[in-house]
DNA sequence: CCAAACTAAGCAAGCGCTTAGTCGCGCTCG
DNA sequence: CGAGCGCGACTAAGCGCTTGCTTAGTTTGG
C-alpha cells in the first residue's frame, strides 16, 4: 500500500508525463524541449511516452488544455464569490497575478506556447481563452454600469489587465525576491487603480 | 546606382541577414527557425549565413542587442524631453507600448527569446535590461518625490507598468483591429492611473 | 591576380516516432 | 487449483529525416 505521498509521487503514468513535459516545456521551451528528455524526466524510456500520448503536440495541447481549465475555473470561482465588482476586480487579478507566480511553469505554457499547438488544437483553446477574457469584461462592465469604475476602453483596459497577470509567468522564479502573497496584494491594488475605482 | 528605397531593400547583406533572422524568429521562435529558412529568406544559398555571423545564435544575439539599443535608445529620448514626470511616463509607456506594436517582430525577439541566448551574452544583454529599467524608475521616484505620484511599491510598479506595454508585442499583428496610435494613446493614460497621478 | 563573397555538396549528430518484442498480472477453464 | 492465455504497459533498437555547420571550390570586383 502506497501512502498519499507516494502515490502523489508516483501517480498515474499519464499524469506524470504530464507534469514532466510542463516542467521541461517551461523551462526549455516546446521545440528545444525532446521527447527523450520528456520520457526520461517521468522515468520511462523514449518509447513509453508514445503509449499514452500519440505525439509530442498532443501532449503539449493535454498540458495546455489542462492550464486554462484550471485558470478558467480559478477566474470563475474568484469572480462569483465577490460581494462587489471592485472586490471581484481585486480577487480577479490578484489572483491570477498570484496563480501566474505559484503555477508559473502552467502558466508559461498556456502564454507562451500556444502558437506550438496544431492549428485544431489552437481552435479549440480559443475557445477557453475567450472564456477567460470574458469573465474580467464582465466585471468591468458591471463596475462601469454601476459608477464604482470609470473606464473608456473595456476590452482595452482587461487586456492590460491581463497583462500585467500574465506577465508575471515570464519573469517569476521560485527564488524570485517578491513571494505569491506580496504579488497578489500588489496587482489587487494597481488593478483597482487602473479602473479608477472609488476609493 | 541605386535609389535610397533600393538600397533599404537590397541593403548590406549582414542588414538582410538580420531582418531575416528577425522575421523568422519572430514568427516561429527561435528553435523552429532553421538557418536554412533564414538564409532563404534572405536571398542566400544555407552557406551563405556563416559568411556574416559564426553561428545561429551569434545571429539572435545581434538581433537581440540591437532591439534592447534600439528600445534603450527610444526611452532615454522620450524621457529627457520630457518636462515633468507626469508627462515622462506618459511619454514613457504610450512610446514603448507603440513600439511594441509598430516594432512587434524585434519586440518579440527581446521580450521571449532571451532564454535562447549562451551565458555570456545574456550577461551582456542582461546591461541594457537594467538600464531600460532603470529609465522607469527613475521617473517614477521623481514624481513621487515631487508629490505628483503616489506609489509604495516603485520597483513593482515600474515592473507591472512595463508588463503592460511588453505584453502588446506577444499579441499585436499587423491586422489587430487596434492602430499603433490609439494604443499609444491608452497606455499613456492607464499608466497615469497606475502611479496615482494628480490630473 | 588576389581577397572577399558566395555556393554545391555533404557530414555527424540528434530528432520524432515505429517496430518487434518482453514482462507481469488477472482470468479462464480442464 | 494451477497451467496457460490474453492484454496492457513498457523497452531495446533503430529508421528516415532534418538539423547546424563545414569543406572545397567557383565567381567577381578592384
Amino acid at each position: 500500500m502506497l501512502t498519499p505521498s507516494e502515490m502523489a509521487e508516483a501517480g498515474d503514468t499519464t499524469l506524470r508525463l504530464m507534469m514532466a513535459a510542463a516542467d521541461a516545456f517551461a523551462e526549455l521551451g516546446y521545440h528545444a524541449t525532446t521527447t527523450r528528455d520528456i520520457a526520461s524526466r517521468a522515468g520511462l524510456s523514449p518509447a513509453g511516452v508514445y503509449v499514452h500520448f500519440s505525439s509530442k503536440e498532443a501532449l503539449l495541447f493535454e498540458v495546455s488544455r489542462l492550464g486554462h481549465q484550471t485558470a478558467r475555473d480559478l477566474l470563475h470561482r474568484l469572480a462569483e464569490s465577490a460581494a462587489s465588482p471592485s472586490e471581484a476586480l481585486r480577487a480577479l487579478i490578484g489572483g491570477f497575478a498570484r496563480w501566474h507566480a505559484e503555477h508559473y511553469q502552467l502558466g508559461r505554457i498556456v502564454q507562451f506556447e500556444f502558437r506550438n499547438l496544431s492549428q485544431e488544437h489552437r481552435a479549440e483553446v480559443r475557445g477557453l481563452r475567450r472564456e477567460i477574457d470574458t469573465v474580467v469584461a464582465e466585471v468591468l462592465a458591471e463596475g462601469v454600469r454601476r459608477g464604482d469604475f470609470v473606464v473608456d476602453d473595456i476590452r482595452g483596459t482587461a487586456l492590460a489587465l491581463m497583462s500585467m497577470a500574465v506577465d508575471v509567468a515570464r519573469w517569476y522564479t521560485p527564488d524570485t525576491r517578491r513571494t505569491p502573497d506580496a504579488i497578489e496584494a500588489t496587482y489587487a491594488d494597481l488593478a483597482l487603480r487602473l479602473v479608477g475605482a472609488a476609493r
